[in-house]
RNA sequence: CGCGGGGUAGAGCAGUUUGGUAGCUCGUCAGGCUCAUAACCUGAAGGUCGUUGGUUCAAAUCCAGCCCCCGCACCCA
């Protein structure tokens, strides 16, 4: 049955090339689950984007010495080409400084103002004069009032590791100019009353069984310690703009007279980043023919025609099952929610970090230049960080496209292709009858396919990783047990039944690995002359065919191998390279 | 008592949601095959599932305590 699903993946920061842990927490493992979902002839959706607003975002513009709107238009750019070449296939990729994020938020925030969920605060914030920035906490460095380190961030020493408040650091300056010359400045700011929302959040959590450990356990952590009220807006140029006119109006509306002058202030990032999935959605929509087409998806009749779906890193749980639900709910509107949050691990870099600074690990567009998309995908899958951190090295990498991709599907295609040269001139041998069809192999393979589809199905990759991988291997202990290099010599029909479950393995292949692999996927079916449209394949859980050639279908048997191995000398020079500086 | 994650064969990991003969890859050893990218396939050795106690007919899995390891500066997910 075709059921409407809607997935996300979290917005990459536009502040950079992402490095290769960003694209499996949550890129990568969304466009395997869109590109399964859509093969099984389901209604799929996948909208991502940059997200482009804050303070990291200005001073990336500032150090590159371009204007930050320049600058963002192009990382995004920049960005979308990279996640085009891993073959991620969103439906639209688009930015949370559209137009249409401006116009949504600024909804949605106009809407939590009138259902009273918008409270107004006055907070103290360091300005930098020189900077002429407010300067978030962890931009105010000062001498620890507890040990005396000299370096201490605003929100913490590292000296001493005792949180702090920016106003208690002693001699406090801007960590981006060093300057001194800073003050603090009380200015009023708008907050999300989330305690006010806390009841009804409750009972939504409540409801979510899909939920995997590690997103109700960080759910959880946040709910138990009590939910605060959170700032929502900030003293920046560079945002969505507080419709602060809008407020004036409302108070008046009231009688409680006009809002004082409080200057320009723009929403927090994380509070229109999430908004950009819904402003995306209508931004891909814009696109097609009908702009309203958004609403099938954000807005639905029921909350269960359509299934939610979100692909993140843990650090990002929080902001996805419990704050943006909370303002969701408090627009008192009914927008989508999410079904399941499938939280990801960290990727480790060789025991360590992935650093931009010191250059230590693969970053997405050297990755690129190194390998084919299909290795990294591959690897990464076969290794995501889905119950624990997991740790990349290029031994470990090397080691997984050798042995896998090279030794296992490439060469199980080899070989067959090879034989069929060899004896049948590229040609399906035979079509095959109930009687010539062997009933083990094509049940143990219907097995398998099962577990890909049920695993891909339940979110779980490694597992669907697993089953893909035995998969394979049944191709070659299938050849390797029937040796139809031995029976061709005396009996060439037997042998050619053989090698025609080879080629109807190949397809099987083929189709199982589309969402994982699509362009190896798409190589194999070139092999077999099959002109197989990515949006026309045949649905995983109907891959198991082994009477789809008829006989004298031609193949091709391409002058490369599908896989070309990984050098163990270029192993360690790679290692080298890229193991950062100092 | 800061927060979070983890401790399963020599290494790297899955399995823990829904208790029921402990599994995968690499490595080691033996065998098969020689169509194939010095590739493939089969078999074996190797584990008291961190530890103690509890629940149960039955615990890697549930409960309680304890021990050990990792991350929590900038960057960054």
């Amino acid at each position: 049955m075709a059921k409407k699903y809607l997935i996300t993946s979290a917005l990459p920061y536009i502040n950079g090339v992402k490095h290769l842990g960003n694209l499996i927490g949550s890129m990568l493992p969304a466009d395997v689950y869109a590109r399964f979902l859509r093969q099984e002839g389901h209604e799929v959706l996948y909208v991502c984007g940059t997200d482009e607003h804050g303070t990291p975002a200005e001073l990336a513009a500032q150090e590159a010495d371009a204007p930050i709107e320049r600058y963002c238009q192009d990382m995004h750019e920049l960005q979308k080409r990279i996640y085009e070449g891993f073959d991620i296939a969103f439906d639209f990729f688009g930015r949370s400084s559209s137009s249409s994020n401006h116009e949504f938020t600024t909804s949605v925030f106009k809407d939590l103002y009138v259902q009273g969920f918008i409270e107004e605060k006055y907070i103290k914030q360091y300005y930098s004069f020189d900077d002429q920035r407010f300067l978030p906490d962890r931009y105010v460095e000062g001498t620890c009032p507890r040990c005396g380190y000299a370096r201490a961030r605003g929100d913490q020493c590292d000296g001493c590791g005792v949180l702090l408040d920016p106003e208690e650091l002693l001699n406090p300056y801007s960590a981006i100019s060093r300057s001194l010359n800073i003050a603090l400045q009380e200015t009023k700011h708008y907050f999300l009353n989330l305690p006010k929302i806390e009841g009804e959040l409750l009972v939504w959590i409540e409801q979510q069984k899909n939920w995997s450990d590690i997103v109700k356990g960080i759910e959880k952590k946040w709910i138990s310690e009590g939910l605060q009220a959170r700032c929502i807006t900030r003293d920046l140029k560079w945002g969505i703009r507080v419709p602060l006119e809008w407020i004036t109006d409302q108070k008046a509306l009231k009688g409680e007279g006009a809002e004082e002058n409080i200057g320009e202030k723009v929403f927090y990032v994380w509070f229109d980043a999430p908004n950009a999935y819904v402003s995306i959605t209508q931004d891909w929509a814009k696109t097609d023919k009908d702009a309203e087409a958004w609403k099938a998806w954000w807005l639905p009749k029921k909350q269960d025609d359509v299934f939610y779906v979100q692909f993140m890193a843990k650090d990002n749980v929080p902001f996805h099952a419990v704050f943006w639900p909370g303002i969701l709910l408090g627009t008192c509107k009914p927008y989508k929610m999410v079904d399941d949050i499938k939280g990801f691990h960290w990727l480790t870099y060789d025991k360590g970090k992935f650093s931009t600074s010191l250059k230590r690990g693969i970053f997405t567009d050297t990755a690129l230049e190194l390998y084919p998309a299909d290795y990294w995908r591959y690897y990464l899958l076969a290794n995501c960080p889905e119950s624990a951190d997991s740790d990349f090295t290029f031994e470990s990498f090397a080691a997984t496209v050798n042995k896998d991709l090279a030794d296992i599907l490439g060469n199980f295609a080899n070989r067959t292709l090879v034989l069929l040269e060899k004896y049948f001139d590229l040609k399906v041998p035979a079509a095959l009858s109930e009687k010539t069809l062997d009933a083990g192999l094509v049940s143990k393979c219907q097995s398998l396919i099962t577990e890909i589809a049920q695993a891909l199905e339940a979110r779980r990759f490694r597992a669907a990783m697993t089953a893909l991988r035995s998969l394979w291997v049944l191709g070659n202990g299938y050849i390797t047990e029937k040796e139809p290099w031995h029976v061709l010599k005396t009996d060439k029909d037997g042998g050619g039944i053989i090698l025609t479950h080879c080629v109807h393995l190949l397809r099987i292949f083929a189709l199982a690995s589309a969402p994982f692999i699509p362009a190896t996927s798409q190589k194999i079916f070139g092999l077999l002359q099959e002109n197989v449209d990515r949006t026309q394949l045949v649905p995983i859980s109907k891959a198991v065919d082994f009477q789809y050639f008829s006989e004298g279908h031609r193949l091709q048997k391409g002058d490369d191998f599908l896989f070309a191995k990984i050098d163990p000398s270029v192993v360690q020079s790679l290692t080298q390279l890229y193991a950062g500086q100092e």
